[in-house]
DNA sequence: TTCATGATATATCATTATGATATATCGAAT
DNA sequence: ATTCGATATATCATAATGATATATCATGAA
């Protein structure tokens, strides 16, 4: 997905290096809903200046070796033109639930639900970031992101809400019914057992 | 991210070709937290199954020409590792919001309302789909699966709440305020003048 | 009966992204 | 002086995506 737009995204507020832009998905606010990695970074940068959407600002503070990318007229009418178009259904990658959602009836809860605890802590702490923004290094927070902050509240509370609500549930055993239309669960359970049985002969 | 593993995960309730498993994260309870492509798909079947983790069954009704892949004794073992593992934080890749929180302020909003208003029908599709659940062409949920549905439906109901929030607040020109902590709102604008003056000479 | 159409099914491939690693400098504390 | 963590750029093997090709099956309409 268009990591190229985010760049350009990321760079109309001030001009970056590749390491800065890196940092802002980093235990930052733009890290709840994008992510980034160098090996895509570098390479775009360095296509993005070849194609004349952005170049490197030569006037660097004290002679230091980093490169200071900036918008070109160019790159801030595609930045227009992306923000225009019509942003693509989220992509979520969500192994906990995974787990979940697969986990079998007749395996050892405990374990699921330290996977829970695991992310209810993981959870807190991004919650606590995100209350304590902008106080976070922050030079500049424009009303849009205070929305899309706010969401991010409203999301991360929801969680920790329904992460309670599982773990006791899971504790007290006292589980919203599973529902079997086609006798699905005994087939399952037998082919578990066949398995593993004959996987101890 | 381990496809290998979510697909010894979705074969671990019963035998399925690769295009069953594909279906399950599209328009399913699964698309909400997971995803995967054909190309990943038929090349990871092929690889765990001469790795030994999965095995073609030959009884096949009818003689129809498509391959049903089963769990061995070593991909049963192999999933439980698998579940027993500490799941990765989420990932999230969310353009609506990329595009949200990098908006600026004299641009007009009417585009992103647009989007915000497209969002919302999109997730109320997802909820009701999800509300009308198992009921869509499932013969079988477990417990654990309805559990994860349930968190769902409290995510994306939240999600319409804020929406609504948020086409109304952007409606009313009543937005949470900006945080301007060194005065760079100036300078984002002034940049933003110059480049697009300096484009229309 | 034929024909069109949409769903089922497998597979490949160019493009894109990730995650790990290498390398080097800077600033601050010990 | 030196160590150490943060800053900074870059590359590369591996992995995943998204598009495309191909073919069959089920169905209902012409």
């Amino acid at each position: 997905m268009s990591v190229e737009h985010t760049l350009l995204a990321v760079l109309s507020f001030w001009p970056s290096t590749g390491y800065d832009i890196k940092s802002e998905f980093e235990h930052k606010a733009a890290s709840l809903y994008w992510g980034m990695s160098y090996g895509s970074i570098y390479p775009k940068l360095k296509k993005l200046e070849e194609e004349g959407f952005i170049y490197t600002l030569e006037q660097d503070e004290e002679g230091r070796r980093r490169k200071l990318y900036e918008l070109t007229p160019k790159g801030w009418e595609e930045f227009e033109n992306w923000l225009r178009m019509s942003p693509a259904y989220p992509v979520v990658k969500d192994e906990l639930f995974m787990k979940l959602s697969t986990w079998h009836e007749d395996m050892d809860y405990s374990i699921l639900i330290g996977h829970l605890q695991k992310r209810r802590v993981e959870t807190k702490d991004i919650l606590s970031f995100v209350k304590e923004w902008p106080s976070n290094g922050y030079s500049f927070v424009s009303k849009f992101s205070a929305l899309a902050i706010r969401f991010a509240e409203i999301r991360l509370e929801a969680e920790i809400r329904w992460i309670d609500e599982a773990i006791h549930a899971l504790q007290m055993d006292d589980l919203p019914e599973g529902q079997d239309l086609n006798g699905n669960v005994d087939k399952i359970l037998t082919r578990r057992r066949q398995a593993i049985n004959s996987n101890k002969e």
